[in-house]
DNA sequence: ACGGATAGCACT
DNA sequence: TAGTGCTAT
């Protein structure tokens, strides 16, 4: 009984919109595709035959298949008309022509030779920001949308009652109301009685109006966008969900509450989401039951008792047509990954393999996260390799090939290598303490599937507005991230070609360009957008600012520019030339524990000052202003404060003053993932906290600065790890009278930040740069 | 010795 | 936390 039932009465109005159709080539292509949706597109019609153009496959039976070299390729989506014949999804192509000859196969572009899935998200991108227009609306995977319409409803059924409504689009006449007795008469008719009769249920007139409002918004995104979906109206997201896939194509089903019973009685267990696995197995098995009414009869103690308090709550719950899930106001994806199988004779058996992969894998994904970040403002925080292997000599070859993570850092380059190296991490941990790797032998291992995934993904914090504002003479931030994304996502949808590594520079409007140009060739990344950009560059202005951009290269960006095309351009993408100095000293004091942040950020996380690294600053300041942040508990960032490592400002300067050349730092090759983690944490250990001196005679940034070179031979796992100590800043060490010395307009806000202890309760949380620059409270 | 590529989430 | 497992499409 710890865990909250939902209410049992729930008025809410959720609706789930499924998309029936997908995509085109250019034109238009599809998942599942639905004849409203169908227009011209290119098609291959036996692969070594000659492409032709398909104008239109209406009606016709299709199927989308993704590798066509073996028996056919594998069946990802198959249409309404095929799937008469039988045709399923996971079919080989071979199988389909077998059931249904005349069918049109589809094929998934390739990209790096994998398939590439791109166009499908963007199709499913588009029509989310249409749906996403009447309610808080979730992105439940690649075409399917959940909507809350409650707010919508209540206020229609308050303007605007359906008794009172005149049926402005036919669409929802053909709304299925389930329940409704169909056998005799006019359907439409009774329908239209159902959704305006004025002694209805209160709920009921809710979901009516719910109808109305789904009905429109399945109109327009088949006007904008050609894509038909069905849908499902109910009071929760369970029911929305089972209901949108009982009529399609193209329709739409209202769940009244008196219904929900009748519905999920009969219904087989496996039928209902997330039991349609073991869990529904199990109740199968253990529990005999076989239909969701079958459950009824369980207590809720006896569901805990099998499987656990939650599990067994929800089962309980779900079996009375009971489901408090909220509908997340969520239109983008949590995580992106890029990843391949390499089934039977195509595992890959050497390193150098699986190396090639790695990289074309790792290319897929920097060039969506550059997108997400172009397009979102939003970066992601961590690096996850996944593989499946198999050991054909040794004993316990079923073990499973453990996934490993870490930072991410921003760049194609980069991502290739900590993927690879955690890779290497990974198939070390696999292979037991014997490591024999000896590239390009038969080692006894084989690599299954492999994926490289980004995940963590945070939108930009907008905590420096009142400053940027100041060095910018304008404010281009977003106050709020809800702001950014309510700006973003919907609208803009379509508009920058989504991230090709040709040429970066070009997505950059014409304005940055000129102000960065002007003043040097630090060619800043997306800085256009991003305010934070400002400062960090506005921080290079002077000595400090040499050094920094000195210390921010990297030893590869300075060696060996050419060891790829990207890593060239991006290389010549920056020059080292001075900035122009700057116009405050005082003020730079006072910002330039900002900076040294910012720096030491940056170079904990490893990133240098180059196009792709730019995110890379995003990132570290991300981090510095979420690590800063006095986080409320129920915060999801909550554990980044155990990072805080911009906490000593004398030692800091004392550092930077300490160092008068930059050094050439030594090549040392980080070899595992560990050693990565290791080497970044020591960014954090630089300086002691306690006696403010660096720890190490060498100047251990050295290390950080130093890439990780790709290791063809055995990974040479070091088992140390270096645990770390924050530095503790001394706040009131910085000369409070700077604070003078700057703009009004920002003053309170630095001051703020200097002394929090005096001004934070004071000021308003939100969208105050003190709201993210205050130390942590602990715990 | 193939159902592929991707996601999200709960649990530990 | 990071890593595993399950589920879904």
């Amino acid at each position: 009984m710890p865990v909250a039932r939902p209410e049992t009465s729930d008025s809410r109005v959720i609706a789930h919109v499924d998309m029936d159709c997908f995509y085109v080539q250019g034109t238009l292509v599809l998942i599942a595709l639905d004849a409203e949706a169908m227009v011209n597109f290119p098609w291959d019609a036996d692969d070594d035959v000659e492409q032709r153009q398909q104008p239109n496959l209406r009606g016709q039976p299709t199927a989308v298949v993704q590798y066509n070299s073996w028996k056919g390729g594998g069946l990802i989506a198959v249409s309404y008309e095929a799937r008469k014949f039988g045709v399923k999804r996971s079919m080989r192509g071979d199988e389909a022509k077998q059931v249904c000859p005349q069918i049109q196969l589809v094929q998934v572009p390739v990209a790096r030779g994998k398939a590439d899935l791109s166009i499908y998200r963007d199709a499913g991108s588009e029509v989310v920001s249409i749906l996403a227009r009447k309610g808080r609306c979730e992105r439940a995977s690649i075409d399917e949308v959940y909507l809350d319409l409650t707010d919508a409803a209540q206020t229609m059924l308050a303007e605007n009652p359906p008794e009172r409504l005149e049926i402005t689009n036919e669409e929802v006449l053909k709304s299925h109301v389930l329940g409704l007795s169909l056998d005799a008469g006019d359907v439409k008719e009774k329908v239209r009685e159902w959704l305006h009769r004025s002694d209805a249920d209160q709920r009921d007139k809710l979901l009516a109006c719910g109808a109305h409002i789904v009905a429109k918004l399945r109109l327009q995104v088949l006007k904008e966008t050609e894509f038909s979906c069905s849908a499902g109206i109910a009071h929760n997201k369970m029911l929305a969900k089972l209901a949108s896939g009982m009529n399609k194509p193209a329709q739409q089903i209202v769940v009244p509450f008196s219904s929900v019973m009748g519905l999920l009685q009969p219904l087989p267990i496996k039928k209902m989401k997330q039991l349609g696995g073991k869990l529904g197995t199990s109740l199968q098995i253990d529990l005999g039951a076989n239909t969701v009414g079958d459950l009824l009869q369980f207590s809720e103690a006896k569901l805990q008792d099998h499987y656990g308090l939650n599990t067994g709550t929800w089962l309980w719950n779900i079996a009375r047509g009971i489901n408090g899930d909220e509908v997340e106001g969520r239109l983008l994806p949590k995580s992106h990954g890029s990843g391949k199988t390499f089934p039977g004779p195509r595992a890959l058996k050497t390193i150098a393999s699986v190396e090639h992969w790695i990289h074309e894998l790792s290319e897929e994904l920097s060039e969506r996260l550059i997108s997400d970040l172009d397009q979102n403002k939003r970066i992601a925080h961590t690096l996850t390799v996944n593989a499946s292997a198999y050991k054909s000599n040794d004993s316990d070859s079923h073990k499973k090939f453990p996934s490993k993570s870490c930072p991410l850092r921003y760049g194609t380059v980069k991502i290739q290598e900590d993927a690879l190296n955690l890779f290497l991490a990974g198939l070390r941990e696999y292979l037991g303490p014997y490591i024999k790797t000896r590239a390009d032998q038969c080692n006894g291992w084989g690599i299954i599937g492999l994926s490289v995934s980004a995940s963590k993904i945070i939108a930009i914090p907008s905590g420096t507005r009142s400053i940027m504002k100041y060095f910018h003479g304008q404010d281009k931030s977003f106050s709020s991230m809800k702001q950014l994304n309510d700006k973003i996502i919907p609208g803009d949808v379509a508009l920058s070609p989504s991230g090709r590594s040709e040429s970066y520079s070009r997505l950059l409007p014409t304005e940055t360009l000129r102000g960065c140009s002007r003043e040097g060739t630090m060619n800043m990344y997306a800085m256009h957008s991003l305010d934070q950009l400002e400062d960090a560059r506005t921080m290079s202005n002077d000595e400090v600012g040499r050094q920094e951009r000195c210390l921010l290269m990297t030893s590869t960006d300075r060696e060996d520019p050419t060891c790829s095309p990207l890593k060239q351009q991006l290389h010549d993408g920056f020059t080292g030339e001075a900035l122009p100095s700057s116009s405050s000293g005082l003020v730079l004091r006072a910002l330039l524990p900002i900076g040294v942040k910012l720096v030491s950020a940056s170079l904990r996380f490893g990133c240098g000052v180059s196009i792709e690294n730019n995110p890379s600053l995003l990132l570290a300041l991300h981090r510095i202003t979420t690590s800063m942040r006095s986080t409320p508990k129920k915060d999801t960032e909550a554990n980044f404060k155990s990072q805080s490592i911009f906490s000593g400002t004398s030692s800091i300067l004392r550092f930077f003053q300490g160092q008068a050349s930059c050094s050439s730092p030594r090549q040392e090759c980080v070899n595992t993932a560990q050693e990565i983690k290791a080497s970044q944490s020591l960014g954090s250990q630089t300086v002691d906290s306690s006696s403010g001196e660096l720890i190490e005679g060498e100047f251990p940034l050295q290390l950080l600065l130093t890439e990780s070179k790709t290791l063809k031979g055995a990974p040479n796992l070091r088992q140390e790890e270096r645990t770390t100590d924050a530095w503790s800043y001394k706040i009131d060490e910085i000369d409070p009278s700077v604070v003078n010395e700057l703009p009004p307009e920002i003053q309170k806000e630095v001051q703020a930040w200097l002394r929090p202890h005096k001004r934070a309760n004071t000021l308003k949380r939100g969208s105050s740069i003190v709201h993210y620059f205050l130390p942590n409270k602990h715990e």
